[in-house]
DNA sequence: TGTACATCAGTGAACGCGCGTTCACTGATGTAC
DNA sequence: TGTACATCAGTGAACGCGCGTTCACTGATGTAC
């Protein structure tokens, strides 16, 4: 308790993060005031200032984190050795697991994309994906085909987490995310074989 | 000229609608203000409230005829008889021609999704794609696998619109999003064969 | 060990801005007789 | 055909709100000597 009354914060910059992922998930990114994370974080309105210059900084170090987190996931689940449908069921739990992430890692307009360890982060992420579709498909990771195959088991697994999340499949009576997933992606041959 | 200086804008809900697609499509659909709406059209601030109760009133009513249009458009496709990836590449296009729709349709938070006339509309456009599915399985539609079949197909054309439009696959050095979209569907056997 | 000083982290008041909403109003249109 | 009246569509001033931003400040920490 005394903790929380000291002038210096000590950790201020992660707790900023936390404040705003929290926020995000709630009133989503559009809607988030560095006023309010400040609040939610228990400081004074313009603390914020001497750890992001502004929105859009804030915002890059959550981006980066996420990728992060994601290339970390979805390289454990490659891993497994199970194929490219565990890294896509990966991915989709990662969304529902981590919605304040997804909301913002895949929105480059509001973010610095070109942000070094964003950069980094995300070419990870990019590389776990690119290798599991290789595997799967018994080639090299610098085949043609590899690439459009990322594309499409990215824009998969990416269109029905943002479906899910944004509430669009409530009509399936499923409320289980990742089994309805795991029954849609079945329906895919190569993802299936 | 002197048409502009009617005190009866005479068709102000259709041009207050048009208003709000362009600026959606600049701005994106949280920043949208009835304000700015009004500002487009030529109109006070005050005069929206007259067509729309509220920013959710004029979102549903966009959202309708989004779904109107998508409806329409991926129904022709269907009707060419060239199979599920027309179906497929007809929804990217609508997402690429119409972002302001798109950006909206799918985010049943903002609006009012039990709206009758959206409803209708939203249920025409499954309709399509449920068939169009069933057509390429050679199975009723009534079949489960149509189902999971059509969430996957949703899923990997939604999620590659969403991808583009959002600008995280700029990387791919592919000016045209039609064409990368085809490569990339091209790789899903069930839907090439 | 103590003291002086620089630097850093966070404060709180103040500002201007655009927003949604309300309200009394006025101009235009349609309808009853 | 004309007149009276109701209704509808749009106006413009006013309000309170939360926001981002600025700024002089103060409390806390670290370092040189």
């Amino acid at each position: 308790v005394s903790a929380e009354k000291r002038y210096h914060h000590g950790s201020l910059r992660a707790a900023l993060l936390e404040a705003a992922l929290d926020e995000i998930a709630v009133v989503g990114t559009s809607r988030l005031s560095l006023r309010e994370v400040a609040r939610r974080a228990g400081v004074s309105h313009a603390a914020p200032r001497h750890h992001f210059s502004d929105k859009g900084g804030l915002l890059t170090a959550i981006a980066a984190e996420g990728y992060r987190v994601l290339a970390e996931v979805t390289e454990r689940a490659a891993a497994t050795g199970r194929g490219l449908v565990d890294v896509g069921l990966a991915y989709v739990r990662f969304a529902l697991d981590h919605p304040a992430f997804f909301a913002v890692m895949f929105r480059p307009d509001v973010y610095n994309p070109s942000d070094g360890v964003l950069a980094e982060a995300r070419d990870d992420a990019a590389g776990v994906l690119l290798n599991a579709v290789a595997r799967e498909f018994g080639v090299d990771a610098s085949d043609d085909v590899v690439r459009d195959g990322a594309i499409a088991a990215w824009a998969m697994t990416h269109g029905f987490a943002t479906l899910w999340l944004n509430g669009n499949l409530d009509f399936a009576g499923e409320p289980d995310a990742l089994r309805l997933a795991a029954r849609a992606f079945a329906v895919v041959p190569s993802l299936r074989d």
